[in-house]
DNA sequence: TATCCTTGTTCCACCAATCGGAACGCTGTC
DNA sequence: GACAGCGTTCCGATTGGTGGAACAAGGATA
């Protein structure tokens, strides 16, 4: 290959391990050397080397009928260090638990990263509601930031800067009735949220689907992460959603911002 | 195949940066390359290059104060890719639910690592005991299978062969006051769990603690995985934890099974 | 302020770890 | 029985990886 890729500095064969391990995802657990080894256009030798590195240590395991691969428990170590490292967590916990006894909702905590919101945490509601929105959102689910509420109740609470590299890079695609597609509508969005300190969502990414939610600032004064409370539209209509809910999800968000250091006034 | 063949067909620099990447834990979670390079004996230049493509593909980042490493919320991606893997976690969900409406306690499913159980899914009691037994036991978590009820339901119904294999690795510490450190005595439990299908841990794993537990068995009838029902010593007693709850417990694993496709008779 | 750490980072010449073609054994299909 | 696909192993050629040296930045000490 050329020397003059932009990848100096970089270990070519931890990324392709590494390549080779999220290629395995929920809807393809099986995948074999072969079928790798097309899509990441190297060698089967080569990809087998990888695979049998990752087996070795735990993190593939081969079925021994198909002799195709699966993500073996040891990634579960990784992912879990990862959510138990963040304080945030451990934190928020009661917050949660206490908002969701109150509200009788499912309520989600969710950071940023990129322009995806990813959910690290969430208390279901004790006695499950009618209608059960699940848009398959476990914890560690992506979710793009523009169409839900999390996503913009932290946006709206980034720098100028640190906003402005992220809306860039937004694909603002249409994914329920309401979602806002034109950046310009997106930034006054934002501007009315910072204004008001709670985001809403009405049916911007799925049909049916309401949703509030208010941001968590860190020690240092910069948002977190966010809380929310999601109710399908046949639950609560848009102005009791906020009216009902709005200020016990703002007094939790904040509790937790409080929780974790945070003094007031946000910098 | 040679044994204590090392590292023929492997590669390195994979396994290296995987070794970094799991250095990373709940209570280190900001490492900086110098540590690395100590802890693992590389120099701060290969360490860099690859704490760099950890970085670099969102597995790691920056802090930007201190320079240091975390994990990145890349990482949960994986955890949870191999989380909804396992077609077990669909399946289990709503018996787990039930269970725990019915019984108002936390109940878990486990599947078998080498010699650890690990946690892939739980349902908390709605309403939460007096006396909450918590040892940091989230989804994800570890405890060595021995010393577990959800274990030794495990172990009891593997065959002759993988149990010996398992058994050699395993490490009898005491850890509660009726741990079994004998692997004759051990043995001699897992017939009985055999003979009467539920695993009992009566203060094995830590003082107070007691639980029971029930196989989950797959389409090819071979055990997958376990079901748990832990208790604190002070709510009740061993012998009614069995006759109140075990019956519960069995009859759940058996369903889940049986929605997993095991038809009946274990082989 | 001047010094001496230590840290993360970059560069580069050397060399060993990685690469991929070829071949093997196996399992299904036609 | 021939064939095609799979996972796996081997080995010589070479490319990607290695670590020492050097740099800038930050903290501590004096």
């Amino acid at each position: 290959m050329r020397p003059s890729e932009g990848s100096t500095g970089t270990s070519q064969s931890l990324a392709r391990g590494l390549a080779i391990l999220s290629t395995f995802h929920s809807d393809r657990p099986l995948i074999g050397v072969s079928e790798l080894s097309r899509g990441l256009e190297l060698s089967r030798s080569t990809v087998h080397r990888y695979v049998a590195t990752l087996a070795k240590l735990g993190y593939l395991q081969q079925d021994p009928d198909s002799k195709r691969y699966r993500l073996g428990p040891k990634v579960l170590d990784l992912g879990f260090s990862a959510l138990n490292s963040m304080d945030l967590l451990e934190v928020s916990a009661p917050h949660l638990r206490r908002l969701s006894d109150e509200t009788q909702r499912t309520v989600n905590v969710a950071i940023l990263d990129g322009t995806d919101v990813v959910y690290i945490e969430r208390c279901r509601a004790a006695r499950p509601g009618q209608q059960q929105i699940d848009l398959n959102l476990h914890v560690g689910a992506r979710l793009p930031a523009y169409c839900t509420a999390m996503g913009k109740a932290i946006l709206a609470f980034l720098s100028e800067e640190r906003l402005e590299e992220v809306i860039e890079r937004i694909d603002f695609v249409p994914r329920g009735p309401n979602t806002l597609t034109d950046p310009k509508a997106f930034r006054e969005e934002l501007v009315k949220i910072r204004a008001s300190g709670i985001a809403i969502n009405d049916e911007e990414l799925a049909y049916g689907l309401r949703s509030i939610a208010a941001p968590i600032y860190s020690q240092s004064g910069d948002v977190l992460a966010a809380l929310n409370l999601a109710i399908h539209r046949t639950i609560v209509s848009m102005e009791e959603l906020v009216e009902r809910f709005a200020p016990a999800v703002i007094q939790t968000a904040s509790d937790i911002s409080l929780s974790m250091g945070h003094r007031l006034a946000p910098a």
